[in-house]
DNA sequence: TTGTACGCGTTATCAC
DNA sequence: GTGATAACGCGTACAA
């Protein structure tokens, strides 16, 4: 038996079809008794509306999308996504949406974003290409950009990158290091850090800024730049990387924990005494980040606020409000066992 | 301006409709030069099929729902869940599906199905009712039930909870402890331990079991059992309310890493010294397990292996194949340090 | 390549 | 106040 649907239980009623969306949608505008009659055949038949077939005419899904710019057992693994997605949830859940992971479509976001049936998209970390951009205006649905640089005309929630970079380099270089190596994001960029954009940008701007104060330059011999992919694995390969260079760093300067802890496990897998033989600084505060031996210095960045505040957004612009918010939240510096001073 | 749809197109490339669906779909049926036209115009004008209304006739979302008991943030709260989600995200990204979490709407898991617009469902962890699964089977959709007890045709994916269960108490009884606390997780069911099903029934059933062998009930004075939400707030609230009672544990035996580790922490804050003070057993085997201290001794169950079943059992009931599979996966005791011998 | 029916509800508009 | 008729939304599929 196949799938039942309205004009069947308008048949079996001997009503309209009319009757029986209102007998569910708008009950008052029938007579009680009607309204009971078709309930009952509907139930009897087990009668499920078609949730596309009314999204074709009410255009709208009661979904949310959160596009990934990696697969999501990848971005799972992260654990700056989990608590990305709870705030996120957090807005779903009073709204009564629900959220829609959109991973890459066969390594493509732009692939991704035609088919995914939502109502509006957040995006999280675009940095690559701008064409995301214009392919979400087709769809006329809207969306807001997280951790991107976003245009003018687009919603966006960012977080003070800048001055969290800066403050992470800072710390460490009052602590008297010199020998610093900066583990960055991969930017699909090879390390030409003259096209960075977005966070990777105002990071990198943060730590310029840091060291410019302590007459240093990215370009100093004692300033290392990798990239590795934002995974506990990348950190390791950080840390191989880097530590068979001939200037081995004293402190490393990650732009995520999720980094800096894989960077961790590798050290003291290889030997190290942490934090004396390696000062050690993150991005995020992931909860690990107080776990982990030695505890990681950290900065803070309101992962969850900003989930949450990127869902508001998204929830207001489906209510019509049309004004463009560019929100940007600040970070702090979490000082635990990770960083000491050189000696 | 408004969404672009295929008629405007078809009208400005002076074609039909059908045309503009081939030169996308099916370009091969189309002249070459028309495909090209076509397409330049759609591109000129920032054509975008609507998804939903390719949905309607297609019946196909591309999308994998995963029908969660609780809000997403609580849910993403409990690393159980995030591993679980990695193992669907797998298998969402080989055959290039997008993956909805979908919380009960207005607290209700009842009102969350027939909205989501989704090809197949995941559900997991059913206790409460079966009023879902009628309400899946009349959507025509397949789902794959996991971690509960499923109808004989309808698909599922469990692990072996009674045997883990009597691993993980076994292994207690064997150190020599006999004031035990089992923690549950919540059951909506007050306690009442004979109207259990799914997994908390199994569990149970495999504790009894190992008590039973060294002349134990689950009625004896020194076994209790207390129900809390499976999260780290749950496992504070368990230890807060069996230290309090006159029978204090030595040894408590939860049904989930988080609850375990909940009650870790909460020990730890009352001054206790683990594993000496009191010994903990965990279910799971989340990744924290072996970070917490003291590293937690467990039972590890494969849950992103659960996780890639479940999917891949949906995705095979996608495409037309009809066997029923309930499959059963093994667990393992994952012995650490936070259980010692009574002495 | 095209015309047209079709999928399945919702929502004016209209009649009793 | 109750309820019916018919158009509509936007692609896809089938016969021509």
């Amino acid at each position: 038996m196949a799938k039942v649907t309205i004009s069947q239980i308008a048949k079996e009623a001997g009503v309209s079809k009319t009757a029986v969306s209102f007998a569910f949608n708008a009950p008052t505008q029938l007579a009680p008794a009607t309204v009971r009659h078709i309930r009952d055949i509907a139930e009897r038949l087990g009668y499920t509306p078609d949730p596309i077939a009314r999204s074709m005419t009410t255009r709208r899904t009661n979904a949310l999308g959160l596009l990934l710019p990696q697969d999501i057992a990848t971005a799972l693994a992260n654990p700056f996504y989990t608590q990305f997605i709870r705030g996120l949830g957090q807005v779903c859940g009073r709204a009564g949406l629900t959220l829609m992971l959109v991973p890459p479509l066969w390594g493509s976001m732009m692939k991704a974003i035609p088919h995914a049936t939502v109502d509006g998209f957040v995006v999280l970390g675009l940095e690559v290409d701008r064409g995301e951009v214009q392919l979400m205006r087709r769809r006329y649905k809207p969306f807001v950009l997280v951790d991107s640089d976003a245009p003018d005309d687009v919603p966006s929630v960012n977080i003070d990158d800048r001055g969290g970079a800066q403050m992470a380099m800072e710390y460490v270089l009052a602590h008297g290091h010199r020998r610093i190596a900066i583990v960055a994001f991969e930017s699909g960029k090879a390390g030409h850090i003259t096209a960075y954009t977005g966070t990777l940008a105002a990071r990198l701007d943060g730590y310029r800024a840091a060291l410019a104060a302590y007459g240093l330059t990215l370009d100093d011999e004692r300033i290392q730049l990798v990239e590795v992919p934002s995974s506990w694995e990348g950190g390791q390969a950080a840390f191989a990387r880097l530590w068979q260079t001939p200037i081995q760093p004293t402190a490393l300067v990650a732009m995520s924990d999720i980094i800096a802890i894989g960077a961790i496990d590798a050290a003291k897998a290889c030997g190290l005494q942490l934090p004396h033989d390696l000062s050690i600084v993150g991005f995020d505060d992931v909860p690990d980040a107080q776990y982990v031996s030695p505890g990681l210095t950290t900065v803070r960045q309101p992962v969850e606020a900003k989930g949450i505040l990127a869902a508001e957004v998204l929830v207001a612009a489906l209510q019509q409000e049309r004004d463009v918010i560019h929100k940007v939240l600040p970070c702090e510096l979490v000082v635990r066992q990770s960083v000491v001073a050189y000696k």
